[in-house]
RNA sequence: CGGGGUGUAGCGUAGCCCGGUUAUCGCGCCUGCUUUGGGAGCAGGAGGUCGCAGGUUCGAAUCCUGCCACCCCGACCA
């Protein structure tokens, strides 16, 4: 097992980090928390990416790429965004490199100091809003709708593989508005967005709401989001999506003509979310052979193993795979047959089994001879005898039924980690006995938010936006409460 | 940055307290034969600056000093 992946849990680590390595989906690069994702670590990845950017440029978004340095002045003009990440930051001072004097090798070139240091970018904000000053004059330049698909750098002093690492990779939206009630409408579209992609492509349920204040993005007015609970009982937020305001409009000058001819302030949304999403999936779904992948998500939602002994039977089976390989492929099916005859099928099975593979068949002699095949499903790890000619058909209709089985799984652990409380020493005791989602009531101050956290070391994930309102008093300080709020430990 | 811990082959490790031939074992890797419907068996083989630099000693993986890296706990956080 490998030492330099950090994890927090005892008993959760171990298959965490089992898994992660002999999945070989990533490998730390130690340096700083970074990763490097292995291939099919990275597979899974661009499915988020082609279902996420499908989903934006439907609801009319477009994609641009903005510089990775941003000018230190820049970051400045806003005065709370400077503070939410100020601490994290990566700087550039110089742009050039010599050999020593003394020959002791290549140092930093001190007469190549920046006039201006350049921040690596922990998030794009305000070099892109320094930019759609002069793209937007008028009210027919919006709203401006532009999202970038980008690395960021935060120099986190403890990383954990794919859910904090120095450097990742994300998506981030950055819209410009007329009005405030079309960015609010931004905003809540993202977050609707974000939770369907959530629930029916990962497969994962998640509690929309929004973000206390002390929780909420440096710069933002509000901040909606979507929380998963893992297998452990922590809180994992999957996605974030801002109203800002006016407040980086004003900061960056960003004004526009409006049909009568005033000069008035945009309004601004920015939404995002990471590869974290790859670590929400293998904690969400995996067991205890390996990652679990949802079928709308699974690179390869089908493998074909071939089964044989001889050079001739390899290709008789070959030629029956192949041809079911197209006929598949024609269903719209993400289909791989291993034919490398390096690995044996028992090796082949396990392998499948560890990446998450939804489906797999192995085809043999027995096979041809019966006009049959042998369907294991990864969820339930069963396997069963199919015929060769009903096959394809049977196995569209699996995958919906995969993909409804796992969700409803995790909504089932969800459901069944997630307790309503009345009092404080009843919401200490749950968090003690089995973590998970709690419900309860709070004063709405950071004082009392702050107290929680400090005594029992959950967060208010979210004021969930569902229609349970029920009022009440806080279970800390009994004063009034408008509703019960989301609080659990997170990641 | 504070507190604890660990560095031995691609991975995981024994040896260190109490210095002494050629540094242990497993997985993986290579070759050959037999195997192939759940991680194959046998035989042979390759692979090491024992984290780095000093010191003590006839002799250091082992003892001492310094440094470096990584891991765990805390502050920070998508």
């Amino acid at each position: 097992m490998a030492k330099n992946l950090t994890t927090r849990s005892e008993d959760y680590s171990k298959w965490y980090n089992e898994l992660v390595i002999k999945a070989d989906l990533a490998e730390n690069s130690g340096v700083r928390g970074c990763m490097v994702i292995k291939p099919y670590g990275f597979a899974i990845w661009e499915r988020i990416q082609a279902e996420l950017d499908r989903m934006f440029k439907e609801t009319g978004h477009q994609n641009a790429y903005f510089p990775l340095f941003i000018p230190k002045s820049y970051f400045s003009k806003e005065a709370s965004h400077v503070d939410g990440f100020a601490k994290e930051c990566a700087v550039v001072t110089h742009y050039r490199l010599r050999n020593a004097e003394d020959g002791s090798g290549i140092e930093v070139d001190p007469d190549a100091k920046l006039e201006e240091e350049l921040i690596v970018r922990p998030t794009s904000e305000t070099i892109i809003w320094d930019t759609y000053r002069k793209w937007i004059q008028s009210y027919r330049d919006l709203p401006l709708l532009i999202n970038q698909w980008a690395n960021v750098v935060r120099w986190e002093m403890r990383t954990r593989l794919f859910l904090r690492t120095a450097e990742f990779l994300w998506q981030e939206g950055h819209t410009a508005h007329a009005t405030k009630n079309e960015a609010i409408a931004e905003a809540e579209q993202m977050m609707n967005i974000y939770a369907e992609f959530a629930e029916n492509y990962m497969a994962v349920p998640v509690i929309k709401g929004t973000k206390t204040e002390s929780e909420r993005f440096a710069g933002a007015l509000e901040t909606y989001c979507i929380e998963a609970l893992m297998q452990d009982g922590k809180a994992l937020q999957a996605g974030t999506s801002h109203f800002l305001g006016q407040n980086f409009a004003k900061a960056f000058d960003v004004k526009f003509a409006t049909k009568e001819g005033n000069q008035e302030y945009v309004w601004a949304t920015s939404w995002g979310v990471s590869t974290r999403l790859v670590g929400a999936l293998i904690m969400t779904h995996s067991d205890d052979n390996g990652l679990v992948l949802p079928p709308n998500l699974a690179p390869d939602q089908v493998v074909i193993v071939p089964i044989y002994r001889s050079d001739e039977q390899f290709e008789a089976v070959s030629e029956v795979a192949t041809k079911l390989m197209k006929e598949l492929r024609g269903k719209g099916l993400r289909v791989k047959f291993d034919n490398r005859d390096t690995h044996k099928p028992g090796w082949k099975f396990n392998e499948y089994e560890l990446k998450g593979v939804p489906v797999r068949i192995a085809i043999g002699p027995k096979d041809i001879e019966n006009r049959t095949v042998e369907v294991a499903r990864r969820d339930t790890l069963t396997k069963e005898i199919l015929s060769m000619d009903t096959v394809a058909a049977q196995l569209v209709q699996l995958m919906e039924e995969i993909q409804t089985n796992l969700y409803k799984k995790a909504f089932d652990h969800r459901a069944s980690h997630t307790t309503s409380v009345s009092n404080y020493a009843e919401f200490k005791e749950v968090l003690e006995s089995k973590g998970g989602f709690v419900l309860a009531h709070w004063d709405g101050t950071t004082e009392t938010e702050e107290q929680i956290k400090n005594e029992t070391k959950a967060t208010i994930r979210c004021i969930p936006l569902d229609d349970d309102t029920e009022a009440g008093t806080c279970m800390v300080t009994g004063k009034p409460s408008k509703r019960k709020v989301l609080f659990a430990k997170a990641y």
